[in-house]
DNA sequence: CACCATGTTCCTTG
DNA sequence: CCAAGGAACATGGT
């Protein structure tokens, strides 16, 4: 599920059905996801507050409570899907998924943050966004500023992609889609990227996380007439995961013939992650 | 049983 | 102070 599109189109989707709703009890069923934050604190401090706005910040949701009267403190809840967290609303009094971390009652429905691994957040803390870089969309993702922080590292490009203070939100998939666009080598040492390449770079970047997005965007979701109800994000109704894997040109296509000239696609392994690429699209130099 | 998985944080070493 | 590299986290799929 998450990287920064996918993130982008779930806020997208819960905002306006959250917008407005009173959170009128905190069930945590796995307390891990909630730290540094605890069960009381979340409880106490959400009880009673309404849904404002939701946004997103690289990978992160940023979920806005507005207060039980005008002089209240803003409270914000950071979450965070890990590698598998998922996040949607079902009815009240449906069963919760085996892997329901924290389920937030809103009356009518229940608002439920699931995560196989627990590997999320759903916290009250906000220190988690401290170091990240600019946003490659909306932020100051400049050729400058995506320059100067290539220069300050010998590591493979690849590996900076995922710096989440170099630029915010690239995840696995989409660097190694970016690096195939741009006809960049995984391996290249990132400062001896030439000034052209870096501006394809952030170009390519920019590229593949906005159609994914708009990939995203008119997926078909189960909205309203499902069998889990109201809102579902994840494991959508039909046939999501097909339509997304078409997209991909690279990630995942090991031994497949490159879309460009057929060369079959290649696999590393860089910093614990997968990396896939074409030789003779991407050479080393 | 072995290995792999869309992510981040923490620890150690230089 | 910083960069780099690796383990850890936890569960499920192949």
């Amino acid at each position: 599920m998450p990287e920064l599109p996918e993130v982008e189109v779930l806020v997208r989707h819960l905002a306006p059905h959250l917008r407005g709703r009173t959170v009128h009890g905190v069930e945590v069923r796995h307390e891990k996801v909630i730290r540094p934050s605890t069960a009381e604190e979340l409880r106490r401090r959400l009880k009673g507050r309404a849904f404002g706005q939701v946004t997103r910040r690289a990978k992160f949701l940023r979920f806005e409570l507005d207060g039980p009267d005008a002089a209240s403190e803003p409270l914000t809840v950071i979450g965070h899907l890990g590698m598998t967290g998922r996040m949607f609303l079902q009815p009240t009094g449906e069963p919760l998924p085996k892997h329901a971390a924290v389920a937030l009652d809103l009356g009518d429905c229940r608002f439920v943050f699931e995560d196989t691994r627990y590997f999320g957040r759903f916290n009250l803390d906000p220190t988690a966004l401290d170091g990240l870089g600019p946003e490659p969309l909306t932020g100051d993702f400049t050729p400058e500023a995506f320059a100067a922080a290539l220069a300050r590292s010998g590591r493979p490009i690849k590996v900076k992609l995922l710096d989440q203070s170099v630029v915010a939100g690239v995840g696995n998939i989409y660097a190694s889609e970016a690096l195939f666009r741009a006809g960049i080598s995984p391996k290249r040492p990132a400062r001896r990227l030439t000034r052209a390449q870096v501006v394809r770079l952030r170009e390519t970047v920019r590229e593949v996380l906005a159609e994914a997005i708009e990939c995203g965007s008119t997926l078909p979701l189960d909205f309203g007439g499902g069998r889990d109800g109201l809102f579902y994000y994840g494991t959508v109704a039909g046939n999501e995961s097909k339509f997304y894997q078409e997209r991909l040109r690279v990630y995942d296509r090991k031994g497949e013939p490159c879309v460009a000239c057929g060369t079959s696609i290649r696999h590393l392994v860089q910093a614990a992650r997968s990396t896939y690429w074409c030789p003779r699209c991407q050479p080393a130099r």
